[in-house]
RNA sequence: UCCGGAGUAGCUCAGUGGUAGAGCGAGUGGCUGUUAACCACCAGGUCGGGAGUUCAAAUCUCUCCUCCGGAGCCA
C-alpha cells in the first residue's frame, strides 16, 4: 500500500498524489484560495484556482470550514513562497467531512479553555510538537535498556500497601479490600532484579498529593530501573548516561519539534557525560553561601533545587541525603549512620528534581528496624524481606518521571502539556 | 490546607456608582499569491451564584462556587 504524508514531501515533488487530512487554515480570494492541509505529519499549502481544479472543488472555498476533513488530489512542488518550503497545486478535493464551528480559533486562548478542549487542542502545531517529543524520549528510554540486556518487568498497579504514606495514595476498593494505585513499582522491580538481574518497569503511577504546581500531575509516568550488584556509583553512571542519550535522541530526531517551540538547543548540546556529583552537605554548604538559611537535616525546596542546579551547565547528581527525610529502603551510608545513599538529578534551567533513586538496604536487620520506625510491621512487608532472607545482594535503582524530562526538554513553562491528557488535582476531563 | 489573583459576548479582554464595549470568531458581500490574509456590513450579553448598601451596582460590602499562580509534598 503506498501512503502520502505531508512530512515527506520531499520524496514525491512533482508526482501527483492525494494527501488526506484536515483544514488547517483556509485563505480565500476571489479566483484563489488557499488550503493549508494538515495531516498529522505536517501542514501543507494546496493552492486552489479555477484554472488548475475542477468547478466542485473550487467551490468548495464558500463551503469548507476550518478542520473539515477531505482529501486534496494535486501536483507537489517546491514553492518558497509556502510554509514548509512546498506547495501542492490541487486538481482534485472530495470533502469526506464538513466540521461544525470549529472551537479554537486562530487568536490567543486562556489555557483552562484549551484544557477543557483538550482532545481538539492536540491538533495544533504546538502540541503535535510536545507530543512527538514525548514520542521519542520514551522510544530513547527503551532503546536504551534494551540496548543494555534489561528485561522489562512490569509491576502491578493495583497495590495493598502503601510504600511512602497512605495519605499520598488512591485509594479504590477491590473486591472487599482496599487496594492502591500505585506510586512506584520499585518494591517489585527489585524482585525482578534478583530474577533478572537488570531490569526494568515504566508505566503510570499515580499521586494523591494536592499540589497545585506547574511541576505535578496526579497521575504521571515513570521508568525505573533496578540493577543487581549496582552501589550508587555505578547507579549514577547509569543514570547520567541514560539521560544524556535521551537528550542526544531528541536532538537528533527532533530539530523541527524544538524548534516550533523556540528551544534554546544549545542548552541541551551541553548535556554531556560526566555530570556534576554533590553531596547533600555539599549542597547545604551551596546554600549557606548563597545566603538561604539552611540547616543540615532539612529537605530540599523548590527554591532550593533550583539555586543548586544553576550552579552548572548540565543535570547535577546530589548523593548521600540524612536517612530521616529519605524512604526506608534506602541503604544506610557505612561511613555515616546519619545518610542514606540516596541519589535526585536535578535537571538544569530550574527545572528541578527528574530523577530520585538510591541504593537498597540489603542488610535484613537494618531494613525491618527502619519498617518498624516508619510504624510498620514485618508481616507488611513478608514478600519484599523474603528478597533479603533468600540471596541479598547489592543493587541499586532508579525513578525517572517522564513528564518533567519532556517539560525540561521542550523547555515548558508547565507539566500539563507533555502528556496527551493530564490528570492534575482539578482536571479529570477530557 | 495556607497565601495571592481572576470570573463581563463563542474566545481574549477593556470597562471603579449613572443607557454594557472592543478585537477575534460566526454570518453576508468583495478581492488571482494569501502567510493568525485583507476590506465593508451585520448578529450576538441573566456582567460566576446568592444576599445586602444605594434613587441607581459589572463597579461598593458579605458569602458561596469555580479556575489560575505560589507554598508544602514529591518524579
Amino acid at each position: 500500500m503506498k501512503e502520502y504524508f505531508i512530512q515527506n514531501a520531499k520524496a514525491f515533488v512533482g508526482e501527483t498524489v492525494t494527501l488526506k487530512g484536515w483544514a488547517y487554515n483556509v485563505r480565500k480570494s476571489g479566483k484563489i484560495w488557499f488550503l493549508l492541509l494538515r495531516d498529522g505529519t505536517g501542514i501543507m499549502q494546496c493552492v486552489v484556482t479555477s484554472f488548475d481544479a475542477d468547478e466542485a472543488s473550487f467551490a468548495l472555498k464558500d463551503e469548507i470550514t476550518l478542520e473539515s476533513s477531505v482529501l486534496v488530489t494535486g501536483v507537489v512542488k517546491a514553492e518558497p513562497r509556502s510554509p514548509g518550503g512546498y506547495e501542492m497545486l490541487a486538481h482534485k478535493l472530495e470533502l469526506v467531512a464538513i466540521a461544525e464551528e470549529y472551537p479554537i480559533s486562530k487568536k490567543d486562548h486562556g489555557i483552562d479553555y484549551l484544557m477543557d478542549n483538550r482532545h481538539l487542542w492536540l491538533r495544533s502545531k504546538r502540541q503535535n510538537a510536545i507530543i512527538r517529543i514525548r514520542h521519542t524520549i520514551i522510544k530513547a528510554i527503551r532503546d536504551f535498556f534494551d540496548a543494555r540486556d534489561f528485561t522489562l518487568v512490569d509491576t502491578p498497579i493495583f497495590q495493598k500497601a502503601a510504600t511512602e504514606g497512605v495519605a499520598t495514595l488512591f485509594a479504590t476498593e477491590y473486591f472487599g479490600e482496599k487496594a492502591y494505585l500505585a506510586q512506584t513499582g520499585q518494591l517489585y522491580g527489585e524482585a525482578g532484579a534478583a530474577a533478572f538481574g537488570k531490569i526494568y518497569c515504566f508505566g503510570p503511577t499515580f499521586r494523591a498529593e494536592k499540589s497545585k504546581t506547574r511541576r505535578h500531575l496526579t497521575e504521571f509516568w515513570m521508568v525505573e530501573p533496578e540493577m543487581a550488584f549496582y552501589d550508587l556509583d555505578m547507579n549514577m553512571d547509569l543514570a547520567e548516561e541514560f539521560v544524556t542519550y535521551i537528550v542526544a535522541q531528541v536532538l537528533e530526531h527532533r530539530r523541527p519539534e524544538l524548534e516550533t517551540l523556540e528551544r534554546d538547543t544549545s542548552k541541551l548540546e551541553a548535556i554531556q557525560v560526566p555530570f556534576p556529583r554533590i553531596s547533600y552537605t555539599e549542597g547545604v554548604k551551596i546554600l549557606q553561601k548563597n545566603g538561604v538559611d539552611f540547616k543540615w537535616g532539612d529537605d530540599f525546596g523548590g527554591g532550593d533545587e533550583t539555586i543548586i542546579s544553576s550552579q552548572f551547565d548540565r543535570p547535577v547528581m546530589v548523593h548521600r541525603y540524612p536517612a530521616a527525610i529519605k524512604a526506608f529502603y534506602m541503604k544506610r551510608d557505612p561511613e555515616n549512620d546519619k545518610q542514606v545513599m540516596a541519589l535526585d538529578m536535578l535537571a538544569p534551567e530550574g527545572y528541578g528534581e527528574i530523577i530520585g533513586g538510591s541504593q537498597r538496604e540489603d542488610d535484613i536487620e537494618k531494613l525491618i528496624s527502619r519498617i518498624k520506625d516508619d510504624g510498620a510491621t514485618e508481616e507488611d512487608y513478608s514478600w519484599y524481606l523474603d528478597l533479603r532472607r533468600y540471596g541479598s545482594f547489592p543493587h541499586s535503582g532508579f525513578g525517572l518521571g517522564v513528564e518533567r524530562v519532556v517539560t525540561w526538554i521542550c523547555g515548558l513553562k508547565h507539566i500539563r502539556e507533555t502528556i496527551p491528557f493530564p490528570r492534575t488535582i482539578s482536571r479529570l476531563n477530557p
